[in-house]
DNA sequence: TCTGGGGTCCTAGGACCC
DNA sequence: TCTGGGGTCCTAGGACCC
C-alpha cells in the first residue's frame, strides 16, 4: 500500500473556539474580528448563511449584524492557541507522524497507507468533537495537495459527512470530481495564477492536473509544476515534523487611535521589540538586524501619508533586548517625522541565526557583562511567562495611547484561573 | 469613528570572481 | 568587425500560505 496523507482542519476555528464556551450561542451566527476589531476574519456557518463576508471591515456590516443579531468577538489568540495545542496533541495520537501546518490545520502521514481511510476519518471527527467540542473536516490523498483538495470537498459537500478520500477512487472517479472544482481551491494557486491560467484556458482542477508540465514550469516556475505533480498523486512535498526556526520575526500592530508623539510611538515599537526578542530567545537564535516600520493610515487618502522603514545592523548578532533596544531607538529617531498621524508601527528581526555559531566581533571589548545580561533576559522571560507580559517592562514602553481596540473580548477561559468558565452544577 | 498580522519560497538581474 | 564562459552571492520583487 502506498503512503497516505491526511489534512484535518477545524471548521471556522476562531468562531468555533468562542462557541465552545458559549453553548447559549448554539445555532446562532457568530463572527470574530481581526486585531483592533478591524475586519472579519472568521464566521461560523450561520454567519456565512446570513451573508456576512470574509475580510470585510466590521463597520460595514453593522446592518447585517443588528438585523440577524450576530454575536461579534474580538480575536483572542491566547484561547485559540491553547485549543490548537489540545487538538494537535490528539492528532499526534492518531497517526505515525504529523505536521502542524497552521493554528487549525494538521497534516497526518501514514507511510504504509491506511485501511478504510474514510472510517478512520470519521473516528477522528468524533474523537476531536468529544475531547474539545470542535468540529473538523478530514481529507485523504496521495500527496499533501490532494489531501488539501479532499479536505475542501469534505467541508463543502454535505454528502461527504466531513470526510473525503481521493486515494481510494479510480482515476475516472478522481477526474470526475476534479472537473467540478475550480483551480482557485488548489493549495498553491492564488489570485494571480487563477487569472494567468484562465488565459491559457485552464480553470478546473482536472485541466490543471493534465496540463503540460514543461509549459507550466517555464511559464510559472518550479512551484506550480510541483503542484501539478502533486495533483496527479505524485508526492513531492515532504513532511516537516518539526517547525523550522524562523528566519525573520515580525511584531507589528495598528493603533486604535492615531499616534503623533514620538514617545508614544517609541513605547509601541519597544513593546513589539520585547515580544519579538522573547520569541527569538525561545528558538535560541540571535539577530543581526532590526527593521523599524511606521506608517500613517492609507485608508485616509486626504491625509498626509508617510510610510517608511529603516534597518539597523548590529556589528555582532545578539539576543539581548537592551542591545537591540538601543539600535531600534536610534533608527526610529532617524525615521520619525513630526506632524504625521501614525496608524501602525512594528519591527522585524532579520538575519536571524542559531545562537551556537555566534560570531564574535574581533574589535569589540571583551563582553564582561554577558553572563549577567543573559541572566537578566532569562529572568525577564520567566517573569513574563509566569505572571503575564504586562508585569515587567522597559522604561521606554511606559507611554500609553497606542493600544488596540478589543471591545468584544471573551474571557481567557483556558489559561487564567480567574477567567475559568463558571459551571453551575 | 471604523479596513489584521504573521510568514515562506522562488526567480531574475546585477555585482563580482576566476 | 570582432568582444568568453562559467560560477556564486545578494537583493528586490512577486507569488503563495494561514
Amino acid at each position: 500500500m502506498s503512503a497516505l496523507w491526511a489534512l484535518a482542519d477545524v471548521n471556522s476555528m476562531y468562531a468555533s473556539c468562542e462557541q465552545v464556551f458559549r453553548p447559549d450561542l448554539q445555532g446562532r451566527p457568530v463572527i470574530v474580528a481581526s486585531n483592533n476589531d478591524g475586519s472579519i476574519i472568521a464566521r461560523n456557518k450561520e454567519a456565512k448563511a446570513v451573508g456576512i463576508k470574509m475580510g470585510v471591515p466590521l463597520h460595514q456590516c453593522g446592518d447585517l449584524i443588528r438585523q440577524h443579531r450576530v454575536t461579534v468577538f474580538s480575536s483572542q489568540y491566547t484561547l485559540y492557541g491553547d485549543m490548537s495545542n489540545r487538538i494537535m496533541t490528539l492528532f499526534a495520537e492518531m497517526a505515525p507522524a504529523i505536521e502542524v501546518y497552521s493554528i487549525d490545520e494538521c497534516f497526518l502521514y501514514y507511510p504504509s497507507g491506511l485501511n478504510q481511510a474514510v472510517t478512520h476519518g470519521a473516528f477522528m471527527r468524533d474523537h476531536i468533537k468529544q475531547c474539545t467540542g470542535l468540529g473538523i473536516g478530514v481529507g485523504f490523498g496521495l500527496s499533501k495537495t490532494q489531501a488539501k483538495l479532499a479536505n475542501h470537498l469534505a467541508k463543502t459537500r454535505p454528502e461527504t459527512e466531513g470526510v473525503f478520500d481521493f486515494s481510494s477512487l479510480s482515476h475516472l472517479e478522481q477526474t470526475e470530481w476534479m472537473e467540478q472544482i475550480g483551480i482557485e481551491e488548489v493549495w498553491g494557486v492564488g489570485r494571480r495564477y487563477v487569472e494567468r491560467l484562465g488565459l491559457m484556458g485552464i480553470s478546473t482542477v482536472r485541466q490543471l492536473r493534465d496540463a503540460n508540465l514543461e509549459q507550466i514550469k517555464t511559464k510559472f516556475g518550479a512551484v506550480l509544476a510541483r503542484t501539478v505533480l502533486e495533483l496527479r498523486g505524485i508526492s513531492c512535498l515532504p513532511l516537516e515534523a518539526a517547525a523550522p526556526d524562523k528566519q525573520q520575526i515580525m511584531c507589528s500592530r495598528s493603533f486604535a487611535k492615531e499616534v503623533t508623539a514620538l514617545p508614544v510611538l517609541r513605547s509601541a515599537i519597544i513593546h513589539h521589540l520585547c515580544r519579538a526578542m522573547q520569541k527569538l530567545r525561545q528558538q535560541e537564535s540571535v539577530a543581526a538586524g532590526v527593521v523599524v516600520m511606521i506608517r500613517t493610515n492609507p485608508f485616509k487618502p486626504g491625509q498626509a501619508q508617510y510610510h517608511a522603514s529603516m534597518t539597523g545592523m548590529l556589528p555582532v548578532p545578539s539576543d539581548d533586548t537592551l542591545v537591540l533596544q538601543a539600535y531600534t531607538e536610534q533608527v526610529l529617531n532617524r525615521l520619525y517625522r513630526a506632524g504625521y498621524a501614525y496608524k501602525k508601527a512594528g519591527i522585524m528581526l532579520v538575519d536571524v541565526r542559531p545562537k551556537q555559531i555566534e560570531q564574535q566581533d574581533l574589535f569589540a571589548p571583551p563582553p564582561t557583562s554577558a553572563p549577567k545580561r543573559a541572566g537578566l533576559m532569562l529572568a525577564m522571560d520567566q517573569i513574563s511567562r509566569r505572571f503575564g507580559a504586562e508585569k515587567i517592562k522597559l522604561a521606554s514602553e511606559l507611554y500609553h495611547g497606542w493600544e488596540m481596540r478589543r471591545e468584544r473580548l471573551s474571557p481567557r477561559y483556558t489559561t487564567r484561573w480567574d477567567e475559568l468558565p463558571k459551571v453551575s452544577l
